[in-house]
DNA sequence: TCTTGGATTTGATTTATATCAATCGCTGGA
DNA sequence: TCCAGCGATTGATATAAATCAAATCCAAGA
């Protein structure tokens, strides 16, 4: 690991308030790897042996079930992922495969694990990212059993426009098969939804998000704060697809 | 609050292993509600200011956007719920109504935030319930996004199965229109899919469901543990019922 | 016992979405 | 530069699911 990506890390809410002892102890049995694009760094099922903290790059968490599989989250610098999984000492529930070349800090879970019964800070700290990732996770579930796909399209661009800032352009973080999977359709409806939407507000030019009528995008995604966020704690990592642990 | 309650709440894993000195005071700011029928004593948007604790009766868990309202979970005694919203001291994500009389134990969030950062054998158990939580949204939204309508419903009958100890046939423990919502189904979707699996090995006569042919609706589902279950941890808070193999 | 309201079911129809197939367009490598 | 391959788009169609409407069933209360 380099000595500069150390205060990155700290700089976490889930490190920053342990003790420096504790921090520097769980980082000399953590190790760097580097992984290139599109390899699967995890498999579900699996046995979840390490805590990942994404340095550089970005990874796709996804779900597989009868030859069928989902975008689940994608995770981007500096964030944590599976952390869960590593509390329960437990197999992981998602696969992960980079999206680029991507270099990744693995804790081990067990030390993990040690440390959160030692210091207590960290355990709060422990405590209040496994309460927002659930809220994260609770609000996904509820966009996808409330929202017709078209509304989820409408509010996912609306979203991403105000994480950058309220800009009337934008370009879309991911490719449109993995974001049309990650809300939960098909490609070719959520080409058509787009084509579509044009009538509403916002228009596309390749990965290009232009908003031509931001109060009729609006009226159509009607954002509610208790889906779509901004949550309670600012968070603000930014990251194109909400954060899992 | 019954002193005979007590024991009940204690033996909660959340409050298993926290001082008995703390549990106490814990208990003593909390009192008990008896609420009737088809009450919401939650509405999402309020301020998180009580953990709740079903001690009788049964509580729905819903969201509401747009005129539009689903069922996400339901909750049996003996257990809590909105335990994150608590712990972020934010606003409550889901509403909550009786499904018939309950008896509820309300917690002050403000307490239980200060008694985790008191008794870190509680902030433990917090982490495990947390985590938990979290893993069971996670398989709620993976079974929403990768199986379809038919699929979940027959998973959903071989999994109650499952928890009525293998039982070929057992009462539905919710109302039909009830578990479509679960579902993400109409009631008459659900109406006419619950037909339509006479063929694939269970009948439905009334509440009752009757499973013909488990191959075959094993078949069907697909169950997965990484979805359906059984959780990493043995939980087995009630319904563990001698198998007989 | 009778009544009534809600739950459930059934039928007809519409709408949403997936699937299959083909084309287009861009990008990176030979 | 040209080509191969993948992502994106478009069109045609099939399937899944929702909606609307009505009938039936059933349990709680008068």
């Amino acid at each position: 690991m380099r000595p500069e990506e150390l205060p990155e890390i700290r700089h976490l809410h889930l490190f920053r308030d342990m003790g420096q002892a504790n921090f520097e102890s769980l980082m000399a049995s953590s190790y760097a790897q580097n992984f290139p694009q599109g390899l699967e760094m995890i498999r579900q099922g699996d046995p979840a042996d390490f805590l990942h903290i994404v340095l550089e790059g970005s990874v796709e968490l996804f779900a597989q079930w009868s030859n069928r599989e989902c975008t689940m989250a994608v995770v981007r610098p500096v964030a944590t992922f599976i952390l869960a999984a590593c509390i329960r000492d437990a197999p992981y529930l998602m696969s992960a495969r980079t999206l680029e070349r991507t270099r990744i800090i693995l804790v081990p879970a067990s030390d993990l694990r040690a440390m959160f019964r030692r210091d207590s800070e960290f355990a709060v700290s422990v405590i209040n990212e496994l309460a927002a990732s659930y809220r994260s996770v609770v609000r996904n579930a509820k966009t996808l059993k409330l929202r017709n796909s078209r509304e989820r399209v409408a509010s996912y661009l609306l979203r991403q426009s105000l994480l950058a800032g309220g800009a009337a352009s934008y370009i879309l973080p991911v490719e449109k098969r993995l974001l049309a999977s990650y809300l939960g359709m098909t490609p070719e409806n959520l080409s058509r939804t787009l084509r579509t939407l044009e009538s509403d507000g916002v228009k596309l030019d390749g990965p290009r998000v232009i908003i031509t009528n931001r109060e009729k995008l609006t009226a159509l995604a009607q954002p509610d704060r208790l889906i779509d966020g901004p949550d309670d704690i600012a968070d603000a990592s930014g990251s194109a697809l909400p954060k899992i642990s």
